[in-house]
DNA sequence: GTCTATAGTTCGATAGAC
DNA sequence: GTCTATCGAACTATAGAC
């Protein structure tokens, strides 16, 4: 009779599999990517080494997988915080500001989704990453020039440049420990929209 | 009687590096890291590939040298354009048109040294790479702040945040072959920067 | 899962400098 | 005659195709 998986045990894998998955997450947050050997994730996770390769061919593989969980889960967040009811500019004000107050709550996570050197897996992931995150400010971009309060410009454009420029403003503070300063990005980011706030900011 | 290494020998080894160094440098302008597999910079040079290793112990350490070479022009370039007379606005506008027109001309050797994915080592030097950039913007935009013609700021971010900006709007224009508009980034930074220019702009 | 292609690196052989 | 710069096939690992 061939072996067959029998619900118990995918059971039991399913688990052990979100269990390392958490604990590389735990430690890509504490440690950055160096933290990250697969010694410690299995370490950390109560598992030998040789179960973490049961569910990804390669630490690569792992450490992407742990990569886009954790940048959903960011994005996700900005688009809620912009969600709420508000001006465009508010909306996009939220964005930056729950993106660089998050960043600066976990500094060393966003440090390794950021700008940690590591791979080219990474590394282009990081490109979707980005892209991701400025299809949410376009929109609002764009929909406040459409309504009028924002000056005319190109929404992909403008939300492109403020996305560069608040994952470079951030880098500087994760890198070397200050706390950034998340007023003066929001003076940045209101000032570079163009908007009616501008003159009060 | 011991072999010596004669100046003439040395003169032929130095040219041969400066060789590959070219050929390398060429290849990553064209091909970008793709194209810089160590058997075709070898024959661009006209040399065996063992003849890199001479140079080179990996080809890790070759594309780090023409990277860091090429990064070298290219922030001389900036920072030679905005020493030139000018209001510092001006200044920081000629940083980031010398930056966008020299990555438009061309666009494969840009991508390379701003976002392709390649590995940790690059990664790296691309920090130090904003870093430089951002240190030529930084001092304009203090003169700047200093002489009253930008709004009070920090010029450390506001010149790393249009760094970013500048970065992020380019490799889009990059990847997918369209002619950026260097004309919309020119407005977002004079808006972004507070000028006087802003209202014209 | 095997097989093929490709890329980085090594190394023994050769030719030429000393 | 000794030593070394150069060469390029061979080795090893990895990625992609079937």
């Amino acid at each position: 009779m061939p072996y067959r998986r029998t619900p118990k045990v995918q059971e039991r894998l399913d688990a052990q599999r979100a269990t390392i998955v958490a604990a590389a997450t735990e430690q890509l947050a504490e440690h950055g990517y160096s933290g990250c050997s697969v010694s410690a994730v299995a370490e950390r996770a109560g598992v030998a080494v040789g179960s973490v390769y049961q569910h990804f061919p390669t630490k690569a593989d792992l450490v992407v997988h742990v990569f886009r969980q954790v940048v959903t889960r960011e994005v996700d967040a900005v688009r809620a915080a912009s969600a709420r009811p508000g001006e465009p500019a508010e909306r996009v004000l939220a964005v930056f500001e729950t993106f660089a107050q998050r960043a600066l709550k976990a500094p060393r996570q966003a440090y390794a989704l950021l700008a940690e050197p590591v791979d080219a897996r990474i590394d282009a992931e990081r490109l979707e990453f980005r892209r991701a995150f400025t299809d949410v400010v376009a929109e609002h971009v764009a929909a406040g020039v459409k309504a009028g309060a924002l000056p005319p410009q190109d929404g992909r454009l403008t939300a492109a440049a403020l996305v560069g420029a608040a994952a470079e403003v951030l880098i500087g503070p994760l890198t070397s420990g200050n706390a950034g300063d998340v007023a003066e990005l929001r003076t940045f980011v209101v000032r570079a929209l163009g908007g009616s706030d501008a003159r009060h900011a």
